[in-house]
DNA sequence: TTTCTCACA
DNA sequence: TGTGAGAA
């Protein structure tokens, strides 16, 4: 649909949609906070790569972490800007190991990190392509 | 199918 | 913070 790049892989708002969990809406409410940024087509359909659904599923751990939108962008603009710091990890690692799949997630699968879940995309996203 | 804006809670 | 409706 939008693979511009041969090289990298990217994702429509549709694909992104069903790998976070998060509704279209989300997705485009979160762009619209300036909490990701997707690149765009010629017709204006938002293009998402791998770093955009990290960021996205980062903002879900970060607003269940009962962060605001405000908070999100303080600690996104922080591993955006470089290297995270171990001491800002202490309260990340915490909630990654329970959050990603706790209660949205219609019919995605068991995983319990992103690591894992970044893993099974990369073979969906593989057998869609094909 | 995805896009946007307006409006509601 | 997130969604619904309407229009394109």
């Amino acid at each position: 649909m939008a693979d511009i790049d041969p090289r990298i892989p990217v994702y429509s708002i549709g694909v992104v949609k069903d790998m976070t969990g998060l509704t279209g809406r989300q997705i485009r409410y979160y762009e619209k906070m300036e909490l990701v940024k997707p690149a765009r087509t010629k017709g204006n359909q938002r293009i998402y790569s791998q770093k955009d659904i990290e960021r996205l599923n980062k903002v879900k751990e970060l607003l269940d972490a009962g962060l605001n939108i405000a908070g999100i962008q303080e600690q996104l603009g922080k591993i955006s800007n470089k290297n995270e710091k171990k001491e800002e990890l202490n309260s990340s690692e915490i909630i990654d190991d329970v959050k990603v799949s706790k209660k949205k997630l219609t019919s995605l699968y068991p995983v319990s990190n992103r690591a894992e879940l970044m893993e099974l995309l990369s073979e969906k996203k593989e057998n869609k392509d094909d």
